[in-house]
RNA sequence: GUGGGUAUGGCUUAGCUGGUUAAAGCGUCGGAUUGUGGUCCCGAAGAUCGUGGGUUCGAUCCCCACUACCCACCCCA
């Protein structure tokens, strides 16, 4: 007996009734960013393992302890096996390309996107998956804070257009190299002279990353927190006038934030501007998108000195939020024919009809299951067709059939040559309709003729 | 890696303090006189009760282990 093989853990099957949803979030994700000037990228779904230690950096979790390691085993490898990871991310791979490829002698900024799958090996939870989907932005060569607003802005638009409430955006500064080597100090001094009260893992994120120990989630290490040096007051001239044209900039789009000096990346290439949007629907993962600038990356990577910053964006968790605020993601159009036969010589009509229609850009079903009429009938109901119509020997015969309203039930004759002619009336009439009720409420008729009038263009 | 919860047909669940053929709804398929669906009616298929041990005369129910899922810590999207 075969035993039943499960889908790896943290892993989904997003089937038939989901993937509309998905494919909808794509393309508004996709439009959006091309409003904005950014193109598509893909890069591999496996990277050399010392890109992303080198980029995420050595010490993170997520290199150290959340990487899927992947190595070709090959028979005769004389060769050390060259060893590659999963991206746990989709930055290093953007950057990567975009440096090989030598993108950056191109007009700036240059601006890319990117709809990945990303890996990392945890423990799930609501909102984490081991597989889990990023939209993500970078944008190479700006370093006016005009540019840090623009992709903030784009995700507030994304969020906008798909019809999301209750985010918030929390922006923060943790500075560039110089001015954060004096905000460490600062904190270790702060941690130090109150030891005691951290917990054992601040303990330990007080000699690598005391930055971190502002992000714990214990109340006794928040308490602390509260009262720690900022790191806004640590940065330096040109940090903190580039913090303030981030604002100023935001102030001047409406865009509302919030300043949490608390913002903590967990990714070691970020510099000057950190943000997150988080929804309170989402658990205790609560960031749906998070980002910030990385200026010092690029060059790092082997490039030359160049600005950057991006976000990403995890798919699943907008998703989520989707679902949690009850936001309905329109079905895709459904059968417009079901094209039914009884014996074997119509069943061939109907075959060949079915075809010819699909070449005309219907969406016809036809029987392949071999059913009965009403067998058929009933399957036309189930799969929502809006109309069908049967084809016997009296219709082979005389060249007209009764196409059947689904929904009223009504029979009308048509001439099966003219079939498709039908067809596309009742397509175009269903579009009138549509047009209808957007602008019912205002003046219809009115709506309705401007907006064919520009569309005629007459 | 750690902690808590859950695990019954495709889905959602019931199953009384362990007792003989595990129940219902939805879904699927079929029927209601053979050329037409949706409501109603009737019927059928479909579950080794997550897996493996143990206790017991007897386990879906109690105990242990494993696995998966859910939630949380850590960390992140």
């Amino acid at each position: 007996m075969a035993v039943t093989i499960q889908a790896p853990k943290g892993t989904e099957d997003v089937l038939g009734s989901e993937s509309y949803k998905w494919q909808f979030v794509e393309n508004l994700a996709k439009e959006t960013a091309a409003r904005y000037g950014f193109s598509e990228q893909r890069t591999p779904t496996f990277e050399s393992i010392a890109l992303f230690r080198r980029s995420v950096g050595d010490t993170t979790d997520v290199v150290q302890k959340e990487m899927y390691q992947v190595r070709a085993e090959t028979e005769s490898s004389k060769k050390e096996p060259e060893l590659f990871a999963l991206k746990p991310e989709g930055t290093a791979g953007a950057v990567r390309a975009v440096i090989q490829r030598g993108l950056l002698n191109q007009a700036l900024p240059l601006r890319v996107y990117y709809i990945t799958p990303c890996f990392r090996h945890e423990n799930t939870q609501k909102g984490r998956l081991r597989e889990f989907h990023q939209f993500g932005v970078e944008m190479f060569g700006a370093q006016n804070p005009g540019a840090d607003v623009e992709v903030m802005s784009l995700v507030k638009d994304l969020f906008d257009r798909l019809g999301l409430k209750n985010i918030t955006l929390n922006i923060n500064s943790i500075g560039c190299p110089k001015c954060r080597g004096e905000y460490h100090k600062a904190l270790k001094e702060y941690f130090s002279a109150r030891k005691d009260q951290l917990c054992p893992t601040c303990l330990e994120r007080l000699e690598k990353n005391p930055m971190r120990i502002l992000d714990c989630k214990n109340p006794e290490c928040a308490a602390l927190a509260a009262g720690a040096p900022v790191v806004l007051d640590y940065l330096c001239e040109d940090c903190s006038t580039h913090f303030a044209g981030v604002k100023q900039r935001l102030d001047a789009l409406g865009l509302e934030y919030t300043v949490d000096p608390h913002i903590v990346r967990g990714l070691d290439y970020y510099t000057k501007t950190v943000f997150e949007f988080v929804s309170s629907d989402l658990g205790a993962q609560s960031t749906v998108c998070g980002g910030g600038r990385y200026d010092g990356l690029v060059e790092q990577m082997g490039g030359p000195a160049t600005p950057a910053l991006g976000f990403a964006m995890g798919l699943e968790r907008l998703l989520l939020i989707l679902e949690a605020q009850g936001i309905e993601i329109p079905k895709p159009e459904g059968c417009l024919l079901y094209l039914g036969s009884m014996g074997e010589k119509a069943s061939i009509q109907a075959c060949r009809l079915t075809n010819q229609l699909r070449g005309e850009g219907f969406f016809v079903e036809c029987d392949v299951m071999g059913r009965g009429v009403k067998a058929q009938m009933k399957y036309a109901n189930k799969i929502g067709a809006k109309y069908s119509l049967v084809l016997g020997d009296n219709e082979l015969a005389t060249g007209k059939a009764m196409l059947k309203d689904m929904e009223t039930g009504a029979q009308t004759e048509v001439e099966l040559e003219k079939l498709a002619d039908r067809l596309y009336d009742v397509t175009l009439a269903g579009q009138l309709d549509k047009l209808t009720q957007q602008v019912a409420g205002e003046d219809s008729l009115q709506s309705l003729k401007t907006l064919l009038g520009g569309k005629e263009g007459e």
